[in-house]
DNA sequence: AATTAGCACTCACCATCATCGAGTGCTAAC
DNA sequence: GTTAGCACTCGATGATGGTGAGTGCTAATT
């Protein structure tokens, strides 16, 4: 159905958009045939904006103002007609020299990241950082912090720390941790987490035959350590700037829309998403379901490094979005990333 | 001045701040005289009223409204006329329940206090961690990520984590950071990051003379690990509760207020001014002086541990906040945390 | 001398009402 | 097929007046 519009009819929808887009405002018939060179009256256009209001792509406020593009309004024009130019030479050393990423934490290179993609939109920006699951192990360090807790600490190839309290036997010695972070990361270096759980969970299961002290010890506590799931790291940056957004402007929306940010939750489900997919991804409104994202898009592409850890970056914004700026700054972003996590692991 | 008020001034005074806590709004001649049982009539108070509004602690947002307590009128309401009570056995038992502390991380038990502060005082809860510098050394670890880059993961004997980036020397074997670490681990065992640093500084001196290849390598590492100061962890919880406050109902109030949350950085500026007193402290609106917390109250407590590493933590709402349950609340919770951290030491 | 009843006055708040204008749909002319 | 013309809709804006909670002042009361 989508597809069969007409040359005409898309332009005009299109213009709806992109001046929807600009002014947050319903756009009437006489702006289109004056701003966009049709060279049609209003009236004509007015014809059109009635089929594409009955196809589903517009409507209208009230009866007597101008025409909204509706989220299937929006979607079509995401789907055909935005184009998505490709940042050129200047904006790419741009947008890379935005960064300092020189001997930053990875905690911090996320972060960062963020807060410059919600500066160059000027709408909300999420970096998710791998999932625990998918990183590849590098090292672990046991400290004691109490008499029958121990502090595990756990290094990622790409220089993610992440750390848990875990219960273990009183009776281990700190020479006993030492030999068995030894052998653990001897053992498990290069696996990712997953790896590591499956060779975990099948040496568990032999080792109840033999009898090696050291080894029974080191599966033991690694498999606590490693076990659980840890919490995502979502990284929320200039949650202010959608405040300023027109269709967020009741109190009520307002606090809807902060609350959601701050419990994470929503967001992560929503990103989790999108990490089967390559490229830029666009989510539009409540086809993300949630009604507490209502009026809202989300742009989002993933990165990895060589290794196959994936994490999310993306930004936030109202449905209303520019996204012929905001997707080449997302797609580029998330490019430049995905280099600097294998420039982090390079080896020697 | 203040003190010469007499006691009737002083209930009335008291009346129309309770009033005003409770309703946000102008509080009249009628309503103090009525449920106060002062045996008042309406024109009594409003004699009093008057002289309160000369004294400059009250003020009517229009000739014919009621009476609003001033900045300086609610400083005197919380230096002279707020009764804390303290939390009796029930309540401080439930408190304690409220926390889950077991096999938290230290990142964790924060974010958790500052989520327990603001759901049981319906304000916005804060939890600054110790400073890094006030924190005691444990342990600290080294893990090359590349040719050049370090990942240094330092512990404090609180079980705080941190970790940092730092540029060495890449002819540094995986043995010799080993060797490096463990020397540093036994030498700075226990004492304070600033005493670290003087450590390090002195010793940095004296072994120009001497030539410890080992040492050099280990006071170099240490030194650049231990040296710059590290960004406060400041955890922020229930920001959106705020925007619910009458106080804050214009779209732009609460912009500026969710931005000032997010940047933290005038928010941890407030913190570290309580940090050297004792107990419990308030700050009301612009008397905390920033512009962006104007209507703002922050009650604060400190707690430590008992090697002198202090943490802030309390609650921020509105001017009109509700101090004599508040207070309590975060007087108590800082004891608590107090003991915990104590707790989560417990050597052996 | 302190308290209070009485009263005129103020002013935010709310609902009503008229006006205005941007925009529409429809019909008839081009 | 396109467009000029026109009646109509409806949100936004602003003026108007009534209502009521609250005040300050004065004079009467205790």
């Amino acid at each position: 159905m989508a597809d069969t519009l007409n040359e005409r009819s898309q332009n005009i929808l299109e213009a709806i958009v992109e001046d929807y887009i600009a002014s947050a405002e319903p756009v009437g018939s006489r702006a289109i045939s004056r701003k966009h060179n049709l060279n049609l009256s209003p009236a004509s256009v007015r014809n059109v904006m009635a089929d594409l209001e009955e196809m589903g792509l517009l409507c209208s406020p009230h009866t007597s103002s101008g025409r909204i593009p509706t989220r299937q309004g929006f979607q079509y024009y995401i789907d055909t007609l935005l184009e998505v130019r490709n940042l050129n030479r200047n904006e790419k050393q741009n947008l890379r020299n935005s960064y300092r990423f020189k001997n930053m934490r990875m905690e911090d290179i996320m972060q960062e990241v963020g807060r410059v993609l919600s500066g160059l939109s000027q709408y909300t920006g999420l970096v998710m950082a791998p999932k625990f699951i998918s990183t590849v192990f590098r090292q672990i360090e046991f400290i004691r912090l109490s008499q029958r807790r121990l502090l595990v600490i756990y290094v990622s190839e790409s220089g993610l720390v992440q750390n848990k309290v875990i219960e273990a036997d009183p009776t281990l010695t700190a020479q006993d941790l030492e030999q068995v972070s030894n052998y653990l990361n001897s053992e498990l270096n290069g696996l990712s987490i997953q790896e590591v759980r499956i060779k975990l969970k099948r040496e568990l299961q032999e080792d109840r035959i033999r009898y090696d002290q050291l080894k029974k010890h080191a599966l033991k506590l690694s498999s606590a350590a490693l076990q659980d799931e840890v919490e995502d790291l979502l990284y929320v940056s200039g949650a202010s700037l959608m405040l300023g957004q027109p269709e967020f402007s009741t109190p009520e929306q307002m606090r809807r829309l902060i609350k959601t940010f701050e419990s994470k939750k929503i967001l992560i489900e929503l990103l989790d998403r999108g990490q089967s997919a390559q490229g830029v991804q666009i989510f539009i409104g409540s086809e993300s379901s949630h009604i507490d994202l209502e009026g809202c898009s989300l742009i989002t592409s993933n990165f990895s490094n060589q290794k196959g850890a994936i994490g999310t970056l993306g930004v936030i914004g109202p449905v209303r979005m520019n996204y012929s700026q905001v997707v080449p700054i997302v797609d580029f972003t998330a490019q430049l990333i995905s280099r600097v996590l294998d420039r982090e692991v390079e080896k020697k």
